[in-house]
DNA sequence: ATGAAAGCGCTAACAG
DNA sequence: CTGTTAGCGCTTTCAT
């Protein structure tokens, strides 16, 4: 039974149907002008054959891939322990599904990796590019408007004027991207510390060549103009960053009060010098973090207060904004000009024990 | 400067270096009898012009894709939440890198999806699939063995014979799978339990439509064939499942002295209720995980003691396995024969406090 | 070793 | 409305 044959081609189910290759062309392509019976007649033998267009020979003629790349740009293992870009995805599918896009995933592990992808995006593989994690001194958007792929970029982009892609210069799309309100949310959460009363409020910084990192520590600044620099520590997102920042605060400032902690993973690590210290949270030290990453945020002890971002509506937002780009393409897809355009969602205080 | 004009093509660079396209194709793909002077023109030229192939084209004449699908079939927002199948993508992403080829990725929330997945696979858009999350009625099996598209499945598939997808019986490959030792890890976890001296060990399952859970619970079953009913309580994997179980469990068996969860996540549901019942662990209530899902397992009160898989490699080796098969297409990719037929990873246990 | 020519399967004018 | 006719950009015999 060799039915291992090479799937039938539009031709056979033209023949079959009796009618010519452009009919059942128009036929699979939602069938605007094709009388009914003769439409009938083609879906049946479309049926009969299992015929499914193939999509390279449709793309070579239209240009179009129903492809969304997804770009990770993310050289150490901290996303792989952080479902934050779980969720980015599963909003981002939910969106392309609703296209009938495809989304081509482009991990990238270290600067080896990056040519691999603007060789891709190069290829005219995919209609656009959704990017995130970027690094301040990142290749990859240089790359990528080189490539001159439709892209919208998830956080705000780092570079300053200067540093910006030149090809950007030339007339190209500004660049575009979605994010949360960091700086808001940054500010929301040492208010709230305010208003507990807390004096010596520290901050422990993320990583400060990722703009979400700067952008907490800029909404610290706002409230805590004069802060002691002492309560400003630098870290890097990681639990074990965390405990380190956390050690230091206490032998520097002993009387700390409260800590905003840029993320929740860090938070966890400051948690867990917190109770090998004997210290008590919050009555000795309040805690707050930045995320609200679960399960985490739930199962820490004591339970975690913290900044919620939206982080799957952001992967949605950013998908349906290349979409519609796309979709009027030919016309001017983002607003012109060098300046990054966003869109900015809003974050919220999860109160639970911690703070 | 309308630099926007379409990529340069192979016919281009044909012209610039003076050569025939099917010179240049020769380069391209390899230059194998390319005599060395005009090789170098030639890729002058396409430096120069900034040539990529462009692979719809490609693919349209050599049926390869130089990509593979992931599919996961999780309805729930469950893998969302979990580390898991990011390090399976991981292992993945590093493995198709080497082998250059793209990772597209399909995520199903639910029964709607199937067809269209059925469909994007059927639609030779890639060489291959790696399925993951199949649950014991999951019609997606029958559907990608329909698409006769070379797959490798993450997890010992569900179906018993009788309800294998009937197309394997004409003669296809057999299902080929990458699993980890759940029942050997459930085995070790409750020796583990023994050896401290436990009696009454109680099991919270997991999802039991799906084989890992089945695995697990065999494994303990294996270790206390006459355990009483009342200790093994069914549950979903989920946090939530295990707070509820755990309730269930002090309410039927006060005298339960160690618990082996199905997973890291039901513990720490678990450790939560306990906590809740000023319960000590692991003096009172030892309590053992699955998975070593960091930074969950390390930042549990107590830190969890648990049995680890190897996720990342797991994925690794579905996808060596996959191109493995596909490299050596047109011969018997697969043992023939209708068993699935696959490699079990070791686990281990890791110890630490709670148990 | 290189070039010429024939498609891969599909869509998109253009005729009729 | 439907069919005919060109290609899309590339690989691949087959000549040379």
């Amino acid at each position: 039974m060799t039915e291992a044959m090479s799937r039938p081609t539009l031709e056979a189910v033209a023949a079959r149907a009796g009618v010519s290759r452009a009919t059942v062309s128009r036929v699979v392509n939602g069938g605007d002008g094709v009388r009914e019976p003769l439409a009938e007649r083609v879906r049946r033998a479309v049926d009969e054959l299992g015929y499914v267009p193939n999509q390279a020979a449709r793309s070579l003629v239209t240009k179009r891939h129903d492809a969304v790349a997804v770009v990770i740009a993310e050289p150490e293992t901290r996303v792989f322990a952080d479902p934050f870009f779980a969720l980015q995805l599963r909003g981002i599918s939910k969106e392309l599904t609703a296209h009938d896009s495809q989304l081509v995933l482009l991990l990238t592990e270290g600067r080896d990796d990056h040519a691999r992808v603007g060789r891709y995006l190069a290829g005219g593989h995919v209609d656009g590019a959704l990017v995130f994690s970027l690094h301040l001194d990142d290749p990859l958007p240089v790359l990528i408007q080189r490539a001159g792929v439709p892209t919208v970029f998830g956080g705000r982009p780092g570079w300053s004027e200067g540093s910006a892609p030149s090809e950007t210069a030339a007339g190209a799309a500004a660049p575009v991207f979605v994010d949360s309100d960091n700086r808001g949310g940054a500010r929301a959460a040492v208010r709230h510390l305010v208003g507990l009363g807390r004096r010596r409020i520290a901050h422990i910084t993320g990583a400060l060549d990722q703009t979400s990192a700067v952008d907490r520590l800029d909404g610290f600044r706002d409230e805590r103009p004069d802060a002691d620099p002492r309560l400003i520590v630098e870290s890097d997102f990681t639990p074990a960053g965390g405990e380190r920042a956390m050690r230091e605060l206490l032998d520097n400032c002993p009387d700390v009060d409260a800590v905003f902690a840029a993320n929740d993973l860090t938070a966890s690590g400051v948690l867990r010098v917190l109770r090998e210290r004997g210290l008590r949270v919050p009555q000795d030290i309040a805690v707050i973090g930045f995320d609200d990453m679960l399960p985490l945020a739930e199962q820490t002890d004591p339970p975690l207060t913290t900044v919620r971002q939206d982080i799957e509506e952001m992967g949605r937002l950013m998908a349906r904004m290349l979409l519609g780009g796309l979709d009027r393409r030919g016309g001017d897809a983002a607003p012109g000009g060098g300046e990054p355009s966003g869109v900015v969602l809003p974050t919220t205080l999860v109160r639970r024990a911690s703070a």
